[in-house]
DNA sequence: TATTGTTTTAAACATACGTTTAAAACTACC
DNA sequence: GGTAGTTTTAAACGTATGTTTAAAACAATA
């Protein structure tokens, strides 16, 4: 196996950014967890910034090809119109399940996700942004354009802002899950699952989608 | 003027802190930018932990005893019960209100505030968590318990995690506005006001909250 | 003015970090 | 078995960070 110290090097990266973030984890940290030498870090990816991307492109990768398949498949499919409730939480269970699909095999990438788009939200990180969407955008905008479909009575600019509550609902959700599945069930004791919570939220995304603008009286 | 210093430095402290976070940003620049000595710092708060502290203290204790004025008087007020969705937009206008209040006075205070939150609940973090809803949770436990009487139907611990989702979007929100003001005014050469954003964000809040539950047939 | 207490300053300190180096160990192939 | 290419290793390097120190500057009081 050649690339066994690629591998756990990879591994213990990703539960660290998952749990400190990027800046906060050091490279000897992460090489001690991993068992491997502080310099097999800089000869197989260069530097530290060459490791964040080949940690974050391991399952962004296959994260935007799973969405872009089953988004492909939904949009050949016959529609059915039952409701534009119903229509927008196929939609969002699509993406939750895209991203159960690679939280599956790696179990800390979604964390990193979400450090990862807040990162790019960060004001200053403009080139982290620009570099995202053009490495990934694209199943993102395939998403936004069917979406953008259901709600029609927006104008572009309206559409923008919404999605991006929507996003944040999203990423706070899967940055914070660990902690608030801790206290859950400390306070509860009452311990939910993943797919639960994220069933969950297709349906206030699915809610929060359909919210009234500003003017409109609510039904 | 005795706090000339103290005062340079927090403020030079909040916008490197807005901008960049707390471990990003280093005592040299910041003290840099006050155009104060680097031992400053030390002298006046002890350690840069001790600086954090007095940063989020700043904005902190009037937003949340503004919170505080205000959900009391709203619940002092005799109740007109126009409709559900109506009382939970009164009810999340006074949270942004009481956030837009610390944000006259203290410019960068939510992009700090936000910073404050996500780390808040990055697991592994606990201390800090409980640091905060000790010091300063009870006026959010307070909002709440209001919010909580329009959500009945559900158990405290789907409503503790719809309460999550909701200020998850809060946060988002609060920290990228910056960067998405910058990105929509780029795109759709429309410049929108924290304000418009902000009674924008409230109806999304309100529709999300009011969200089926998992079974519940929509109406 | 002399004295006391407070604040500011420049310099140094200790530590942690990412990175580089050059030798060693290992692997594969002729 | 020897050789060329690859990987691993221990050590060092340079830099940046938070903090401390001790002297200097300042302010207030008697």
């Amino acid at each position: 196996m050649t690339n066994s110290t690629i591998d756990r090097i990879l591994d213990a990266a990703e539960v660290e950014f998952a749990a400190h973030g990027f800046v906060e984890t050091s490279l000897r940290t992460i090489t001690t967890k991993a068992k491997v030498n502080l310099a097999a870090v800089n000869y197989h990816f260069g530097s530290k910034k060459g490791l964040i991307q080949a940690v974050t492109d391991r399952f962004l990768r296959p994260l935007t090809q799973h969405l872009h398949n089953q988004l492909s498949a939904y949009e050949k499919q016959p529609v059915q119109e039952p409701s534009k409730q119903q229509e927008l939480q196929v939609l969002f269970t699509i993406l939750a399940h895209s991203c159960q699909h690679v939280a599956q095999k790696n179990h800390h990438s979604l964390a990193v996700f979400a450090r990862l788009i807040n990162m790019a939200y960060s004001q200053s990180q403009g080139h982290l942004r620009k570099h995202l969407t053009h490495q990934y955008g694209a199943s993102f905008l395939y998403f936004m354009k069917l979406l953008r479909q259901y709600m029609p009575a927006m104008t572009n600019e309206q559409f923008f802002w919404r999605f991006h509550y929507l996003l944040g609902t999203l990423v706070f959700a899967l940055s914070s899950s660990e902690a608030l599945l801790a206290i859950c069930e400390r306070e509860y004791d009452e311990s939910r699952r993943i797919d639960q919570i994220m069933s969950d939220l297709v349906l206030v995304l699915a809610s929060a989608a359909q919210a009234p603008m500003i003017g409109d009286q609510p039904s």
